[in-house]
RNA sequence: GGCGCUAUCGUCUAGGGGUUAGGACGUGAGAUUCUCAAUCUUAAAACCCGGGUUCGAUUCCCGGUAGCGCUACCA
């Protein structure tokens, strides 16, 4: 039974990078009936914040997608120092008395010596010890084997296999010099510790991947298997970052403008992955039911976000066919808080009156309240009255057709069949086409020039508020 | 600088020694229609460069270039 973990660090909120991973993983366990692991990985004091913590979960609800085990890795602090000593204990680490670097990085000229701390990895266990007892600081650093054709390999689930000569890899720290694991041994450690049997996340640590198959064999271990996903990247190349790129890369971002879940999970999959037949348009159990590691590909893909629009507009797209393959009832439900915050509170009834109206003229569950205000609203709000004009007609031919519509709506049963039958044979008997016919009342009693189709409108407007707004609209004209 | 990964329409991608290089988003045109959408049809749009291997490379190999990643006592 596979066991997966999403580690991710709070420092700062869940970005659509990290979403990914969580949902590449997630579909993998799901797929293969195995076990979801959350491990918070809050080592680093400094850089952590409740708001971060706060975050991820907040986005990780939104998306729906749960998990069968959670851990705090700052929980396991003292395993992870034992976990070190163990493998000094070992004979695969050694103390580094060296001081810490002192700030400038741009050692490129040092070539060679920045693979260990000459001497160090020599000193006697005897001097080591008697040193350490006297207070001396020291880092712990991973004795990486060396010598001609020594190589560490691994075989990844995406990248296929990885060897590197070990002479490319540095004695890396285990240990700070105040006694704290790096990340890459509480990692490890963890990762052991849990029997996590797959390890799947951003190729951002393809390389570091190296270090790790050491450290497991230090920890006596055997390594899990590994899969590196592409990463997501910024039209400007660079990866996705909170820094960088804002809250245009924060899942909280789309959820607030109204994408839903299963649309965001389903574009998302789709950035390095593909089901190798031509849909598009998938649901969560069909992903499931067809995801593979072997089809995640290896080149980085752009989120194609601009300042002017900061979602991707495939993202846009794929989220109005998952709107229009809900029903009716669920889009109801999901639109109810977007109303809300933009000041409308529709009553219940009505707005499932509504929904269907909008449906397929919304990407976004936040594009509702526009395209629906004056459904809710008691006073239109001010418009041109040119455009109750239509297009090749006049201000006096307007006001003879909204005359002519205020007594055939007086008269005219108010549903769907009967309205038809009655505007139609008025703009038969004015002389005009439907559309010229039926624009003035549309304007009237929508304020606008593009709403939804015209006899749906005035059913669900109702008799009273349409007569209203079109004895307005003809005082407009004078 | 070193090491690694990657390279197909603007973007996401399929494909693969011989194809009209396929799909999707976006864009243009058209159909439908009471407007706008939705839907359908359609057009424009791509194999990074140079060498090999081969009868034939976009595909395989090598090199270059570019992008990205790693190169911390960050994660």
């Amino acid at each position: 039974m596979p066991r997966v973990r999403f580690a991710p660090s709070p420092t700062g909120f869940l970005h659509v990078g990290s979403a990914r991973t969580f949902i590449f993983n997630w579909l993998f366990a799901r797929h293969n009936n195995g076990t979801m692991v959350f491990r918070l990985d809050d080592t680093d004091v400094e850089r952590n914040t409740d708001q971060s913590v706060q975050s991820i979960f907040e986005g990780l609800q939104w998306l729906g997608l749960n998990w069968d085990e959670e851990y705090k890795q700052s929980e396991r602090l003292d395993l992870h120092k034992a976990a070190a000593w163990r493998i000094f204990e070992r004979g695969f680490a050694y103390r580094d008395f060296t001081p810490a670097h002192s700030g400038d990085s741009g050692n490129s000229s040092s070539q060679g010596a920045w693979l260990f701390n000459p001497g160090m990895r020599e000193l006697s266990r005897e001097e080591s010890d008697r040193r350490a007892q006297a207070g001396e600081p020291f880092a712990l650093r991973y004795r990486v084997p060396r010598g001609e054709g020594r190589v560490v390999r691994f075989v990844d689930a995406v990248y296929c296999e990885m060897i590197k000569p070990a002479d490319e890899i540095e004695d890396f720290a285990l240990l700070r010099s105040d006694g704290n694991p790096t990340y890459h041994l509480a990692s490890c450690f963890d990762d052991a510790d849990l029997r996590i049997t797959h390890i799947i996340r951003g190729q951002d640590h393809l390389t570091n991947t190296f270090k790790h198959v050491l450290i497991f064999e230090g920890l006596d271990s055997a390594p899990p298997r590994f899969a590196h996903l592409p990463l997501l990247v910024a039209p400007d190349g660079a990866k996705l970052s909170k820094r960088k790129h804002g809250p245009v890369v924060s899942v909280t971002t789309y959820r607030d403008a109204g994408f839903l879940p299963q649309a965001f999970i389903n574009f998302l999959c789709l950035l390095g992955w593909n089901p190798k037949d031509d849909r598009e348009f998938l649901t969560i159990p069909e992903i499931t039911a067809v995801f593979k590691l072997e089809n995640v590909n290896r080149s980085n893909a752009v989120v194609n976000f601009t300042d002017a629009d900061p979602f991707d507009p495939k993202a846009v797209h794929l989220n109005g066919e998952h709107l229009r393959a809900l029903p009716i009832d669920d889009l109801t439900a999901q639109l109810v808080p977007f109303f809300t915050k933009a000041g409308l509170n529709p009553a219940p009834e009505k707005l499932a009156a509504v929904t269907p109206l909008i449906r397929e003229r919304i990407r976004l569950l936040s594009e509702a309240p526009a395209a629906a205000d004056f459904f809710f609203l008691a006073e239109l709000p001010p418009y041109d009255p040119a455009e109750l004009i239509p297009q090749k007609g006049d201000a006096a031919q307007a006001k003879l057709v909204l005359d002519k519509a205020l007594s055939v709506l007086a008269a005219t049963p108010f549903d769907h069949y009967s309205l038809d039958a009655a505007l139609r044979a008025m703009a038969a008997q004015l002389g005009l086409k439907a559309g010229q016919a039926f624009q003035p009342i549309r304007v009237a009693v929508c304020g606008r020039k593009n709403a939804p189709p015209l006899f749906e409108t005035l059913t669900v407007l109702g008799r009273d508020l349409c007569l209203l707004r079109i004895h307005h609209a003809i005082a407009k004209l004078n």
